[in-house]
DNA sequence: GTTAGCAGTCCTATGATTAGAGTGCTAACA
DNA sequence: TGTTAGCACTCTAATCATAGGACTGCTAAC
């Protein structure tokens, strides 16, 4: 059986009003909604075929239809080929004013969950690929060590660490001079044995420290994947969907969100699988039990691979029910990607507002 | 009408059984439950009495009596009486070896949330006690200034500030010790109007740039009451109580988990009403409506006021439902005091462990 | 003061019934 | 051959009535 034209709109009708009433649709419904001006009848066959070609699924034998999850996904695709450029409402971010990248962040995923009536979650951007401009060491207190790590796109990282040695402060001073002399200018790819070992024959007496140094900066810029920082809004949003609603399920969910040890695997999932599917902007659909979500098995999963400049790179999302509005959230991402894009982009010098 | 012996212990088993089940208790289970040995006619001629006086409350005519807020209040303020100081089962916090506040903080919060099975928070402290050790300013761009604030207990914070004028090195380092000359050692109370003016009026031609920097020391400082971060863990823990389980009051709550501006406003609340009941370990307990939680209505608090040495005191809760397991909770709060008392009291040096 | 017993109340669970929505099939039609 | 009308059938969800159970309050007896 082929998937013609007629079945095409009939299956996307399905597909729409299902979205739009979370209730099994039925042929009486099809044939006035739709323009095609068929009987009921004539519907009622088109579906059988449709059900039998695995798109559409009967919860029950006297219920309507709705989508499987083969279902979803034609109508994904079809949407993701459509390159309708027409502007969403300009999601008013000010992300020129923010200024600490953390405010971004959260203002971002506060945004897209606000518009989508989603979950929305963001992850702090991977810095190994940031350079480190330069680095600053301090004493707050006796065998104690406060280093501050500064990277391209004003990215400050501190920590406070503990050393076997006391250093008076033209130590502290020299020896950190002597980590910038080595480590200004780099990333994360860039710091090899060989820069390390020079380092820290220069130290002197006081390799220990400088080792100990090293180690933290290493640690502190490779923070990537697992212990990346993820940002969530809308968790509750959840609770809007009947069909997430089971308590269990809803708690399973929001814990989730909550926890975020399950979304930043499902952040490193995703961004492995990034461009596997190239082009479309970066955007990404997961339906069901597909890909990373294998375990929300009634959610849906649109994500896509943001860029700050600088190489700040990370990853944003939005989890709903299977029937999510994807054109709208699709839009909306596309939309915020393009502004991301233009505020952020290469030549832009807007690179003020993080910190 | 009088509250004899007989009839607080009928009270006290009504509520402890209530606690349990969550259903309303009838007389024939008093009389099987207690030790009074009473038909249940006269446990019913009692409950009459308890009813008119306030204490319990009976949803519909045929069912059994469930406590009223007034009864909580009085099954809580006789918990709080009983100084038994039995030991709860050691909760093994890892707290000398975490090294960072936050982590600190974020691990109390998830015990307390795990230990309770209910929604918990802690407030970060608040850092207008808090002297400065040192102040360290650095340029990490044009036009942009680098501000590092290093307080007792090594809390660090930092800020991208943006200024008029660009700086030479020397001009920067200048500046930095004229600044740390005016500051260090000061609380934000230490701050006034004349200490400013004198660091201003070192600065020379740079006096703009020093204002800036002041006025952004002290916004960091005062991030008091309204900006205090606040750690929060198990808010789906409110999905497990059925009473709560309604979808709206469920959402509404564990939004506002999720948002933190209410716990924000109910922190600094509960501030305010610090040692108002003195005693008692400063654990407060509100009941449905009471005090700050008047938008929860079906829930309790029940909070303490915590100190990690150093001056650093913040508050931390636990909110549930209003047939909480107080004794439970009152015991794992009272035992986390403690502890922290211990690991963080003024004569530890146990001090390390914050940045 | 305590208790047994009984009538009365109200909730809840259960089952039966019904209305409605939707299908599949057949037969007629263009 | 594709489309449609119509009908029998199925299954769900809502409604209703009924019965059972859990309590209470009251009265009368101990």
């Amino acid at each position: 059986m082929e998937l013609d034209a007629r079945k095409i709109i009939i299956l996307k009708t399905i597909i729409k009003n299902y979205l739009e009433t979370g209730e099994p649709v039925g042929s009486r419904t099809i044939s006035k909604y739709s323009e095609l001006n068929l009987s009921s009848a004539t519907i009622r066959n088109e579906m059988s075929d449709l059900e039998e070609m695995g798109y559409i699924i009967q919860p029950h034998t006297s219920a309507g239809r709705i989508p499987s999850d083969k279902g979803y996904r034609f109508y994904v695709d079809s949407i993701m080929k459509e390159s309708d450029d027409r502007v969403n409402e300009v999601t008013e971010l000010m992300v020129k004013k923010v200024d600490k990248l953390e405010m971004l962040l959260k203002n971002l995923v506060k945004h897209l969950a606000l518009d989508t009536n989603y979950a929305a979650l963001i992850s702090a951007p991977a810095l190994s690929e940031n350079k480190i401009k330069y680095v600053q060491l301090s004493q707050p207190g006796e065998k104690k060590l406060l280093l501050i790590l500064v990277l391209e796109g004003n990215i400050i990282k501190n920590e406070i660490l503990t050393i076997d040695e006391d250093l008076d402060m033209e130590t502290v001073l020299n020896l950190t001079i002597v980590i910038n002399n080595h480590f200004s200018g780099l990333s994360l790819n860039d710091i090899t044995g060989t820069v390390v070992k020079e380092a820290v024959n220069q130290a002197g007496r006081h390799r220990q420290t400088v080792e100990t140094v090293i180690d933290a900066m290493i640690d502190m810029m490779a923070a990537g994947e697992e212990t990346r920082d993820i940002y969530t809004s809308g968790a509750t949003n959840i609770l809007k969907y009947p069909e997430l609603t089971d308590t269990k399920k809803a708690a399973a969910l929001i814990s989730a969100f909550e926890e975020k040890d399950a979304l930043k695997k499902l952040v490193s999932e995703v961004t492995s699988d990034e461009a596997a599917d190239g082009g479309h902007n970066n955007l990404q659909v997961y339906i069901g039990g597909e890909g990373p979500i294998q375990n929300m098995k009634d959610c849906s999963l649109v994500t896509a691979n943001y860029e700050l400049g600088d190489g700040l790179r990370g990853v944003i999302g939005v989890i709903g029910p299977k029937r999510m509005d994807y054109e709208k959230v699709l839009g909306t991402m596309k939309n915020l990607m393009e502004q991301l894009d233009k505020t952020f982009g290469k030549d832009s010098d807007n690179k003020e507002g993080k910190g």
